[in-house]
DNA sequence: CGTCTCCAGGTTTTT
DNA sequence: CCTGGAGACG
């Protein structure tokens, strides 16, 4: 499509679309319903920007997911045809390393400073712990890197209860600041605080981003839209659904809509309400599930489709026969609609539910993607290879180099670097120039032999420097995990099975080749090491190129699926104490509606035809727990849906059931049978 | 002093 | 199933 006058604009959308499409200068507010059009309204408008005269440096458009991201800057291509080299649309965090990236010397770090994910940050607080006499036993990592996280976002204050991790938390911060990194959260805060010390910078940006754009605007946080409201002059618009609210537990707070109407004054609001995506059925099984919520912009989605097929809900015995259940549906109809693969989604709320269904695709011969899930790029020995390029690129980023000084082993162990630490905490250095002094005196702090151990990983990183610059990243990086024997170390590590060995070098090898893949994309016209490492922590998972997901059936958890859309949908493990989730139900009411916003977000997904299923019994840890079916279940129109009743083998149940209670009540003396 | 082995615990959702 | 930690062993 060449040109996007007004006139193929007017035929193309509704007259709600158009007129969000047309109206470039002033902010705006369009509330989107769910299926309303409102990625293509979104991409419109850039292109029809674009189409005026706009230039694409002047464009700044913010999404929440990286996925979301690529998308739209595809649609846009698409559309326009047109290179996009001085576009900018980003998650907000990746924009926020760019500006970091740039100005960040302002505020006292070096520009080669690492990005600290939720492993890296909580080894971080274990390590400041330790130094500051935390025992184990009140040294709770993962709750203490949430408070962290809350107290830097402004979402928790010092107060009674936890003033005892004051001290450790400014003991964070500065090892933060001394081995030149920052954490997810720093990415947001600290631009803030950049702009704000820093007028001049503000003004830089302020004038280049003249026209602004964030989608799904309800999932904003305080710090999210205060980073927006001080880029921003006049020309913002926003799109979102307070129904679709659904990361409230990250700092989402959808009241950022009426505050967008305080602070943007003449704003004008603009409401997408027809759905074109599901059926009349899918969508007032939406609906009645969605109006059970007290705290909401009333509003009428409507549909122009015909009422297609019943819901079905299904009751499988346990998660393998729901895997199963799912595997077989697909298969069958595959064949008998003539779909791809690709059109299905299977939906869970929790990433521990995909084990089963994967087994079931695997044994069925149906291929699929999981997005979401255990993070490749937390798989240890991709972290191991991630480590060494970052203490490449930043020596002083102790959490990395403690990670690999000694791995592969090379006989450094915590003896020695415990002189190290000592050495560091007493000259308020990195370790690195811990290590670099220490090598340096000629007295025996250190044996002869350490010393040529260390010798030997300092040559391993100086020697690889050339990684940062230059051409040929991944060709490098196979070298190095040649050079440190990786190889070698897995078949070492994984005695037991070979097959384990292979299967982590094969990940090795994946990562090589994403490099490549990414250093030979001609839009990249930087490939160095920075940029490299920039965009992988920001990637949470391995969320690989829409092209290589063709045929392949998509599955992922609720919040993944949000803005996209498949003609058949699952969804899986509809149980309370799942969806909602048990954690919910404890925290009160409000968070039970987030829950119910999450189950509105799942069915809206389908098009066409929609399953639900939930599991009568479900293993959860080592036991076997009786579920009940989810309380949203009932808040469907009971005419819309065909229930189908648990399988008939209840004999068989019941004889299972005996024997289970028989098993329980042996069990209790000794751990055996 | 470093390495290996065995054992317990598992964390909702994501950048 | 997989990871991280404690403690035994060489």
């Amino acid at each position: 499509m060449a040109a996007l006058d007004l006139e193929t604009l007017k035929k193309e959308l509704n007259p709600e679309q158009y007129r969000a499409v047309t109206t470039v200068d002033g902010p705006i507010l369009i509330i989107a319903g769910a299926g309303s059009g409102k990625t293509r309204v979104i991409t419109f408008r850039i292109a029809h920007m674009l189409d005026i005269g706009i230039p694409q440096s002047q464009i700044l458009a913010l999404t929440f997911t990286n996925k979301a991201a690529r998308e739209m800057e595809e649609r846009i291509k698409d559309l326009t045809q047109k290179k996009l080299q001085n576009l900018t649309v980003s998650t907000f965090h990746a924009f926020g390393v760019k500006i970091l990236r740039q100005e960040i010397t302002a505020l006292g770090w070096r520009e080669n400073f690492s990005i600290y994910d939720e492993t890296d940050r909580n080894s971080l607080i274990k390590e400041t712990g330790r130094e500051l006499g935390f025992t184990a036993d009140n040294l709770d990592v993962y709750k203490i890197g949430n408070l962290f996280s809350n107290i830097k976002c402004g979402r928790k204050t010092w107060n009674g209860e936890n003033d005892m991790y004051k001290q450790l938390y400014e003991g964070y911060q500065a090892g933060l600041k001394l081995y030149n990194a920052v954490d997810f959260d720093d990415l947001i805060v600290l631009p803030i605080k950049l702009f704000r010390e820093n007028p001049e910078i503000l003004q830089k940006y302020r004038s280049r981003f003249k026209y602004i754009m964030i989608d799904e605007f309800q999932d904003t946080s305080h710090q999210q839209y205060e980073f927006m409201h001080l880029l921003a002059d006049k020309n913002v618009a926003v799109v979102g659904d307070d129904d679709q609210s659904i990361y409230s537990w990250r700092g989402a707070d959808y009241q950022n809509i009426v505050n967008f109407e305080k602070d943007f004054p003449g704003m004008q609001e603009i409401r997408l309400e027809q759905n074109y995506r599901s059926t009349e059925t899918i969508l007032a099984a939406a609906n009645g599930v969605i109006s059970h919520n007290t705290n909401r912009k009333e509003k009428k989605l409507w549909s122009g489709n015909d009422s297609g097929k019943p819901i079905e809900i299904f009751m499988p015995d346990n998660e393998t026969d729901e895997a199963s259940f799912i595997a077989e549906s697909i298969q069958g109809i595959a064949m008998e609609e003539k779909l791809k693969y690709d059109q299905f989604g299977v939906l869970m709320r929790a990433n521990t539910q995909s084990r089963p269904i994967e087994e079931a695709f695997l044994e069925a011969n149906i291929p699929y993607t999981m997005s979401g899930g255990t993070s490749f790029f937390q798989r240890k020995e991709i972290k191991d290879v991630i480590s060494y390029l970052r203490v490449i690129a930043n020596h002083d980023d102790d959490v990395n180099l403690i990670r690999i000084i000694n791995v592969p082993r090379r006989g450094i162990g915590r003896a020695t670097l415990e002189i190290f630490n000592d050495y560091a905490l007493q000259n308020h250095c990195s370790l690195w120039t811990a290590i670099t002094d220490l090598m340096a005196m000629p007295d025996g702090v250190l044996s002869d032999k350490t010393k040529l151990l260390i010798q030997e990983f300092l040559d391993i990183i100086e020697g690889n420097t050339s990684m940062i610059s230059g051409k040929g990243l991944s060709k490098k990086v196979r070298n190095l995990v040649e050079e440190i024997n990786y190889w070698d170390y897995l078949i070492s590590d994984n005695p037991k099975s070979e097959k384990a060995a292979r299967f982590k070098y094969l990940n090795i090898e994946h990562l090589i080749q994403s490099i490549e893949t990414w250093e030979n994309n001609p839009d990249n016209y930087d490939a160095n090491l920075y940029n490299y490492l920039n965009r992988i922590t920001l990637l949470s998972r391995d969320d690989g190129d829409d092209e290589n997901n063709l045929g392949k059936v998509n599955l992922m958890t609720i919040h993944a699926s949000k803005g996209l859309e498949f003609p058949v949908v699952f969804i899986a493990g509809a149980e309370d104490g799942l969806i909602p989730h048990a954690r919910s139900i404890e925290d009160g009411e409000g968070n039970v509606e987030e829950e119910r916003r999450l189950f509105y977000v799942a069915i809206t997904r389908a098009r066409d035809k929609l399953f639900i299923s939930s599991c009568q019994k479900r293993r959860k840890m080592q036991a076997t727990v009786e579920c009940t079916p989810s309380r949203f279940l009932d808040e469907i129109p009971p005419n819309l849906v065909e229930y189908h009743e648990p399988s008939q083998v209840v004999s068989d149940d019941k004889a299972q059931d005996i024997l289970a209670r028989m098993a329980e009540m042996f069990k209790a003396p000794e751990d055996q049978i």
